[in-house]
DNA sequence: GATGAATGAGCATTCATTCAT
DNA sequence: GATGAATGAATGCTCATTCAT
């Protein structure tokens, strides 16, 4: 009697089965049986429980989401933190050594990307799992200009600068581990970051218009 | 009497095939049947010129490999030019509006990254490809070390960070291309260059370990 | 609720179907789409009971040798005939007309043997069914000997050479039936092994190196 | 000029290269680039030489009878020699160690035999080489009878149970050689002629129906 | 004669999905 | 809910054969 309606826990089961399945083999290499396997069910209940395969993607990708909201909800519920703390706190979140994204999340979120690009359904999800993370960054870098540490001209961009970052030390990372120094990520970004939201004096015209920049007027700023 | 060899033809026919199909389905998505379709050939005739869909691939990224190689050759072969402009040329070259990659190809290279994380071969490649990137990178941060008008204590890690920015540009535009500001990229790109090899004095904490840093710290540093 | 198996009895209907194809059309020309239809199945549900082709094969080798085991058992249950008797009773149930193995079958064992030079598992199966029989007739030889109604210096070999002879008899009757007078292959293996476990006087040097045999020394043994 | 017409000479040349490529992977394993490989040819000539893979099929075969006939002749014009010692010959010639058919055509053969059971063509050619075989066997008997040396009251029978020795000692030492003990094969091949063609007085009966034979009657035989 | 390109049918196998039990 | 059988379309690949050169 009280145990019936477990159609939660199956489909987290089985979201989380496509979860491992994917890491190793990709999407189109997550058949329906390897899925079943992975999470100890039988083919045929797999689809009781999910109408296709994409909806079992669909629903994996939403609880990346909601793994993401909380985690960037945490960080920034530490209001009394200082906008550098937790713009620092949020990459370390994402990049540094030891608290690194497991492998599997890794290779699956890249597997993701390949669905993104031609699924549109997969694609808003993905791009608002993405848009997540940049409404943190942004937050974050809101409040560092309303606190004066900050500054830039284009906030907006500086986050999804930030993104790219993130999103590149993730492919790069997961398919040619050995080009990245161990350990260096998190630094490297932080002073990207800083490069990003530090206007030093004169050094403005690097970040304009290239084809008006030489040597000259870098030196000037440095 | 014996007939004249048209392969070379042939496989720069299905090897472009592959690209323009792979972009719209991916590499699993790109079924025989559908590049020899695209090529205007027969399913037979593919596996005639290629030992198997595999070898499309890899001659693939041969070819990319090589356009990159050119194009950064091209770009270092102008010795006289100095080591920032030559940076933001290779930050162009990649990121800039207008000379964007083709939108084919991006999402081509998306697609290959998830062969790369299974399939050994193509892993292989994919990072010869990425090292190539490296390369250039680094080469230019040498030169603008030894010219005085770089800096940075650690010239691998500055430069897989570049090359992580450029990764993760590719990704989030093919996958939710309104998150980045049109025409931010290359900007962004040189603004965080300028945070990795313009060292300011007093900055150093924050490259540090980001636990010992604190508001303050930053701020004097700006 | 959970629905019963039916494996096992569409796998002997797959493996039969095998059989009465291969008869017709040798192991490589039973497609599975032949064997499907033979079956009055799809060709899907042949992959569905059987992970590859040769697991039918296999399957259909293991029957037979259950067969050949139970035939040869039974026979050799009869413990108080006399050794010639048993032998005889063995050569008739393979060569004596009426009861000649279906041609069917015969024509499925020489698809066979062509496969069992070529596949080491479907070589290793077919060695162990041809070694059933040889131990039924080992066996027999050795009560022949105990009982001092069988003679020959070497048993092994005179085993085999039955087996050679029931061998011979069922390729020559497949592949080129008039070639041997009807009713006749069980009354010649008799003769023969008579020749091979009866040894008379004088006659050994025809056994012996032929070299050193002429014809006066054979006219002494006759 | 001179030089045309080398028709002859590719043809052998395809046809003994289906001859070594059959031997290792059968018949339908030999396809036309494989066999044009062996040759040193290209696939398209193969079939400027043969109409289809069937001929060349044919075309080796009518080359092994050739050979059988020459060999059985040569055997048989040493006229002066008794009929034993060139039934003895004969047995040799098939199965005495040192002189064994050579394995890649014992393994052609075996897959012939295959061939031989659904194709008309095949089936007739490849009986047509059993009957040489046999001819040979039942001319030598023939001399055997008229010098008195042998004795056997169906002469046709004898003739076939020594081809389907000969046959039986192929398939078995193809497929699962260990099975036979080591150059023993002609040894016993010699023996059991010798049953079927020394009838030993008070024997008969053995040779006779086996359901009227009783232990007894073979005792006194021996 | 000879070459290599091209075709088209066929192959074993995989797989998402449906459905009777 | 759950199972396992069943389907049918697709996939990568092989291959005998044809043919222009």
């Amino acid at each position: 009697m009280t145990r019936s309606k477990n159609t939660e826990i199956r489909r987290a089961q089985i979201t989380d089965a496509l979860r491992r399945v994917m890491a190793r083999e990709g999407y189109e290499g997550a058949s329906i049986a390897k899925i079943a396997a992975e999470a100890g069910l039988t083919p045929g209940l797999v689809h009781y429980h999910f109408k296709n395969k994409l909806e079992i993607l669909l629903s994996l990708l939403g609880i990346i989401i909601g793994w993401q909201e909380k985690r960037i909800e945490r960080l920034l519920a530490a209001v009394d933190s200082k906008p550098w703390r937790q713009l620092c706190a949020l990459i370390d979140a994402h990049l540094a050594v030891g608290r690194e994204q497991d492998p599997e999340m890794l290779a699956c979120w890249i597997a993701m990307s390949g669905e993104a690009l031609r699924n549109e359904r997969v694609r808003g999800l993905y791009s608002k799992a993405e848009a997540k993370w940049l409404e943190g960054i942004q937050e974050v870098i809101h409040r560092g200009i309303q606190a004066g540490s900050m500054e830039t001209v284009d906030p907006p961009a500086a986050a999804a600068a930030l993104l790219a970052v993130i999103q590149g030390y993730y492919v790069v990372s997961g398919t040619s581990r050995s080009l990245i120094p161990r350990g260096t990520a998190a630094r490297s970004a932080k002073a990207m970051a800083k490069g990003l939201l530090l206007q030093q004096g004169g050094l403005s015209p690097l970040v304009g218009d290239p084809s008006t920049m030489d040597e000259s007027t870098i030196m000037k700023g440095g």
